[in-house]
DNA sequence: ACGCTGTCGACTGTCGACAGTCAATCCGGC
DNA sequence: GCCGGATTGACTGTCGACAGTCGACAGCGT
């Protein structure tokens, strides 16, 4: 049997699968903010199925941390305060030194060649100050990053952890810093010290690229929130046309 | 109002997260293997319940990583190859190693005694050669490493990572080495690094312990497969008094 | 005015039923 | 006897319905 004749499989996807896929999508995009209620009977109605489905896509949703529930009262997109921020950027250290590791014991010249296509972008955007293309491309070289570890549980990991933050950075990033060099420049450090093989000034780059962003970000939400007393209490409702006020 | 007259709040837990729960100890515990089918009909039917919460428990735990979907046939306990392990070791690499530089950055003494008594549970259980609770003291020194890193999100990317691997070792762990003492001796070594204050060195030693481990249990399970064509063929139901095979 | 209580609409948690699908078995032709 | 197609039983995927719960609001008594 020739190639060319071998059919693919079908993808066969659930409507559970495709409901929690076209959630996600919306959560990432900024379309569904965080605190958003997820109201399964609207999502229903507008899909055209049943709750069921809706319902093991939301359970999936909370599985995976991009939902909270509230028990009796449905599920809501997951908040991001500062000491969120924190936590997800010292594992994003974590996983990111692993992945450097990797591939400098791999002595893989290929990914090298791919981180350095990525700062390409980045470098490309930094120079016409787009930052939100600049955020795309800073985020999509850490995804290289850990894509090129070739380990695929370390790939979910990292994307669970970034994914909230996306949403928070997008929404953050025009007035986050004066300018990006900086942190163009730190990038740039990363790659060559994973160039340089040693995975110890490799994973140090690492951190001190987390330590900064992670600190202006809390600053910046610092400057936001009156603090961790904050009183959230007007949530918006995800999906339905309205955007009713709930209170809490 | 005095807190003696105060309520406290109830744990109100719906059916799905009880059958989640109930389901994952069930995993843990090797009660379920890698590789039985859970069968939605069976569970609600012992459970007392309709299908919904069981399939959205099911959801969760596919969400987690703990089952695997097989369209049209059912959800399955997820099976873990050698690859798998390595991916695994790699992943925790990582996530301890960030464990550990936050305790030695907090300069947490409280934290280095904890991991003593850890350590203390290690030497006893190994002075009686009982691999059984070794294996168990073990996996607590490095839950704990992780607990005390006082960073919920590692904790848990933790526990994701090491779910399965617990009863993989389980079963494997009374003819997985002579004596357990090397191994005691590395954990001591962590630990050590850890109060030296050394993050790079702690790294080190966390890296050294997984890289061997990992390689232990890898060919261990090299031995016992024929390798990546073998064909898992036999799986039992999970749930059900009678343990039918069911062909794939 | 104030606080408590009962009522109401909306949404969640759960259920039983039905249609679709898979794998095993049965059956007839060779 | 053996291969290939229909049949069958069991389980999954989805649905509509019902009961429970929540928050808002009005009514009542003080």
């Amino acid at each position: 049997m020739t190639d060319a004749l071998a059919l693919p499989p079908l993808p066969r996807t659930s409507l559970a699968d495709a409901t929690a896929e076209l959630i996600r999508e919306r959560i990432f995009s900024g379309a569904f903010e965080p605190g958003m209620w997820l109201v399964e009977t609207d999502m229903a109605r507008q899909l055209h199925t049943s709750r069921a489905p809706v319902r093991e896509a939301l359970a999936m949703l909370r599985a995976e941390g991009l939902a909270r529930e509230e028990p009796g009262r449905g599920t809501y997109v997951a908040t991001l305060g500062r000491r969120d921020i924190e936590e997800i950027y010292e594992v994003r250290a974590g996983l990111e030194s692993v992945a450097a590791q990797l591939i400098i014991e791999r002595d893989d010249q290929a990914a090298l060649a791919a981180l350095d296509r990525a700062l390409g972008e980045m470098r490309r955007t930094a120079a016409r100050d787009d930052r939100q293309a600049f955020l795309d491309a800073d985020l999509a070289l850490h995804g290289e990053l850990c894509r090129l570890s070739r380990n695929g549980r370390l790939l979910r990991a990292w994307e669970a952890q970034v994914g909230l933050l996306r949403t928070l950075i997008r929404l953050e990033i025009t007035t986050l810093v004066g300018t990006v060099e900086p942190l163009l420049k730190e990038h740039e450090r990363l790659v060559d010290e994973i160039r340089s093989g040693d995975p110890a000034r490799a994973s140090a780059a690492c951190w001190a690229l987390f330590r900064g962003t992670s600190r202006l970000l809390t600053q910046r939400m610092a400057a936001d929130d009156p603090g961790p007393s904050r009183n959230d209490t007007t949530r918006r409702r995800a999906g339905s046309g309205a955007t009713t006020e709930t209170p809490r």
